[in-house]
DNA sequence: CGGTAATAGTTGATTTTGTAACTAACAAGG
DNA sequence: CCTTGTTAGTTACAAAATCAACTATTACCG
């Protein structure tokens, strides 16, 4: 038995990878909550409709991994707050097509912007070059196609 | 305006971040859920206990940054559980040391040895050298000194 | 000392999540 | 058609996280 006993809690990739994306989920949060009053489903299903256009509640789920329980009530508030509409589809009535209002592509468009200026301080903590590593193995990680 | 509009959320280091952390944190959480009936802050306490040893909760919670609510009740099941044991601070009489008995002993090796196999496991999907850039790249996220 | 503030940890109320069961609509095979 | 199965989305209930208030103890300072 050799002693391979050098492995240690600092080293673990789930508990690193935890605690990286709850510090910058901190952070961010802030943006879409004290602006929008949104909460981090809400933001995220705001930031796939922005990105991707219009698209159903299933199709989110697909794509972001979220459970289609949370993005049903993200989806409810956004309704409420006038930042989405739903659009039966015709032929099958079951689904629903989402799309932003034009609030509801404001609100993307400033929140992506701050993204992408959080994004940029986040990465300045790296070093040049490391932060393009680090979304590749990020999305190895997470089983994210592309 | 330059169109520096091609940010993405595939983009986003929060995003990958949480997708990353998420997946990984749902698939090792079997090896203490179903071995053991823990909670994740349960095996976070008994991993930091394991690795750090004897300690206070409000230790745990400065070096995990766990708030300590969800310390105290993850302690309160260890120790109903009898993986921890208590030892009031007889200096100051409000702290409590934490630490593990030898059947959480049990259970942190068991763990820490399913843990080691996992991230094995996790760092094989990424080329050679790149994880230990990864858990560098992570640790400088998450604002872990070392 | 005596009073106020600070700290360790717990508890309770509220919010959010997770799991399962549900409704409504479609699909496919007899 | 009509039964059975599947899919989209919602709802209900249980589990967990969050936030604030609480107890007990110690520290600080006039």
């Amino acid at each position: 038995m050799t002693e391979k006993d050098d492995f240690t809690l600092q080293d673990f990739l789930p508990y690193l990878l935890n605690r990286a994306a709850e510090e910058s989920s901190l952070e961010f949060q802030q943006h879409y909550k004290n602006r929008y009053g949104m909460l981090r489903n809400e933001w995220r299903d705001l930031f796939h409709l922005g990105n991707y256009g219009r698209m159903t509640a299933t199709e989110i789920g697909q794509r972001a991994k979220i459970h289609k329980t949370k993005i049903s009530r993200a989806v409810a508030k956004l309704a409420e707050r006038r930042f989405v509409v739903r659009n039966r589809d015709e032929q099958d009535r079951r689904a629903e097509h989402l799309e932003l209002t034009p609030q509801g592509e404001a609100a993307y468009r400033d929140l992506r912007e701050q993204a992408a200026i959080y994004d940029r301080q986040l990465a300045s903590r790296l070093s040049e070059g490391e932060s393009e590593a680090l979304r590749h193995m990020l999305r190895k990680l997470a089983g994210i196609d592309q």
